[in-house]
RNA sequence: CCGGGUGUAGCGCAGCUGGUAGCGCGCCUGCUUUGGGAGCAGGAUGCCGCAGGUUCGAAUCCUGUCACUCGGACCA
């Protein structure tokens, strides 16, 4: 490829609203170019990684046995309402009717279209276990992209779908994918980042883990034993702290003037927030008369996540406004309130001389003592990990880090089978719904993930495995005769044995050397009028500024063990 | 969806106490230059996001609207 021709343009400026590195660099590197809110175009050199991304997770996929298909984008209303998503998904999904007023969607996942199609095909025991997969469009009409190409509406993905007779078998096949997934994200140039257990969310089953990349920016916060495996998403982390309790003594009301916060109540009171029982209300969405009111320690927070999934529905702040509860005041003694589900977090197990709002302007109760005097109330982990909390394996205290969710693996079980009515007949005759599981993996998002770790000041570094060219040949001077053909000749004999990005324009060597290092291309092999003397190239590294002068007859040699070493080191 | 910010040339931005638009980079032509974003000379490029209002006159003031963006809610 010759730079001159290569469409996009290298910028010395992104919009100054670019705050993710990522982001920025594909921007003025010619990578990317926006279309609207969520919606890039890939230009030629993103292009090229995400096909090499392809490669490899078509290799670890078929190297599984998987199977590579291609379901389509648009599906029909019917499909989905059997497995009851179309209803339960909300607005992300993109609903529209076709010219015969027919319900048609936009496909942002495919566990209905895997379902639809092995249902009828599959029919015995004998054809499991399989894989099929695809590498498709998804379109998800997010609320909020951000992030250049970290949270985008519309991406390609690769997406697999496993099915099983029974779960020792699922479990097995599950571990086989995991161990594919962190070759894959090895193999494509990723550093930091590991496995955590993680949330179903709207895909259901029991178990699943999201790999993440750790990094400041990303979206979820993990939490992290770094002394045990423990690793799970806040949205999944166990909370053990020990609870605490005060004195023992018999109930009080105290008078608390105007103080509401845990903290104005604390500093009237002159006690630490530990001692006191804050209550959060929420509302059940699509039912505006009930309430859930959860009482958790005043220094700790509720893990909405870990709610969401007790109540079993989805929840909302609530508006107290017709509820009659004082707010600021509510406690958990003698709360009379209709309609509504209360919950304890086992932080207020078995606690005594504890400080609630007394349900009426102006007052607390103190010296509450929950097993005397809320004997009935039902206990649940329902805080967020703090920092420093003991681990639920180790008892060592956490650590808790930011991450972007890179891929995610889950355990279905029967949940689409069972919906869509799909069998096959087992040995002894009788029919079963199959066990599934899932595995995805965003193409953009792991080369958005890659160039945020793999990049330095001057821009992008990407990992040979993945690089949109290996070599970047960069003469100076074109001006000059002796480099003019000298470049013709090695551009030649490199584009034979290379991928390569031939820099032909008559630049100064400054643009020239500076777009290299902004593209990330992993090795830069220069000629000048001074090299040429004595029949030699520059070759420099991208990744560690290292520069290597050789004779022009050893130029290809070099470069092919440089190009090796990478891959070995990548591929482990 | 809630809250904040911004829309002016291809890109980055100034102009905003009203008088019909400017800077840097880029682009085109010519000459000189050439190992870290060169110099000189000449040239092209704008529905000042859109709509309405105030005014003799609006990029500038007012109202609405759309888009983008940041924080949050949400996120297979």
């Amino acid at each position: 490829m010759r730079l001159s021709k290569l469409v996009g343009e290298r910028l010395k400026d992104a919009s100054s609203g670019t705050n993710v590195k990522s982001h920025n660099y594909l921007l003025r590197a010619g990578y990317l170019k926006q279309v609207c809110n969520g919606i890039f175009t890939m230009l030629t050199p993103a292009q090229l990684i995400n096909l090499k991304i392809q490669n490899i997770i078509r290799q670890e996929m078929n190297a599984l046995g998987g199977q590579e298909v291609l379901f389509p984008v648009v599906m029909p209303r019917e499909m989905w309402e059997k497995s009851g998503r179309y209803n339960s998904i909300g607005q992300e999904m993109v609903r529209f009717k076709d010219r015969n007023d027919h319900d048609m969607l936009l496909g942002m996942t495919h566990e209905e279209a895997a379902v639809h199609l092995c249902q009828n095909t599959i029919k015995s025991y004998d054809q499991l276990p399989f894989m099929i997969y695809q590498i498709q469009t998804k379109f998800r009409d997010e609320a909020r992209p951000r992030a250049g190409l970290i949270r985008v509406k519309e991406f390609t993905m690769k997406d697999a779908y496993s099915f099983h007779t029974d779960k020792k078998e699922l479990q097995n096949f599950y571990q086989k994918v995991y161990d594919a997934y962190n070759r894959i994200f090895k193999r494509i140039g990723m550093k930091k980042f590991i496995a955590v257990k993680s949330d179903t969310g709207m895909m259901g089953g029991d178990i699943a883990h999201e790999f993440m990349l750790l990094t400041d920016i990303g979206e979820d916060s993990i939490v992290i034993c770094p002394h045990c495996d423990y690793k799970a998403n806040m949205e999944v982390a166990v909370s053990t702290e020990d609870t605490i309790s005060f004195e023992d003594s018999s109930i009080k009301e105290v008078y608390t003037s105007n103080a509401k916060s845990i903290e104005e109540v604390c500093n009237y009171l002159k006690i630490k927030p530990q001692q006191t029982i804050k209550a959060v209300c929420y509302a059940i969405v699509g039912d505006d008369k009930n309430t859930v009111i959860v009482f958790i320690r005043g220094d700790k927070e509720v893990n909405e996540a870990k709610l969401k999934r007790i109540v079993g529905k989805e929840i909302a702040v609530k508006d107290l406004s017709e509820t009659g509860l004082v707010k600021g005041n509510i406690g958990c003694l003698n709360l009379q309130v209709k309609d509504c589900q209360i919950l304890f977090d086992k932080s207020l197990e078995n606690t005594c001389g504890m400080v609630t709002g007394a349900n009426k302007e102006e007052y607390h109760i103190s010296g509450i003592n929950l097993k005397r005097d809320i004997p009935d109330a039902k206990y649940y982990d329902l805080a967020k990990v703090k920092e420093g909390e003991k681990c639920p394996i180790c008892g060592k205290p956490l650590t808790i880090e930011r991450g972007i969710e890179i891929g995610n693996i889950f355990q279905l079980g029967t949940k689409y089978t069972k919906s869509m009515e799909m069998t096959i007949t087992m040995p002894d005759g009788k029919p079963i719904n199959p066990l599934m599981a899932c595995y995805g993996i965003g193409v953009g998002r792991a080369l958005a993930s890659v160039a945020e770790e793999s990049s330095d000041a001057k821009g992008l570094v990407w990992p040979i495995s993945i690089a949109p060219w290996q070599v970047y040949f960069c003469p100076l001077r074109l001006d000059d005769e002796n480099v003019k053909t000298q470049a013709e000749k090695l551009e030649k004999s490199l584009a034979k044995e290379f991928e390569l990005l031939y820099d032909d324009r008559n630049l100064s060597a400054g643009i020239k050397l500076t777009d290299s290092e902004l593209m990330g291309i992993p090795f830069r092999v220069v000629i000048s009028p001074r090299s040429l003397q004595n029949e030699e190239a520059e070759i420099t590294i991208r990744k560690s500024g290292e520069k290597i002068m050789v004779k022009l007859c050893e130029l290809n040699n070099t470069l092919h063990d440089l190009i090796n070493k990478e891959m070995e080191e990548l591929n482990g």
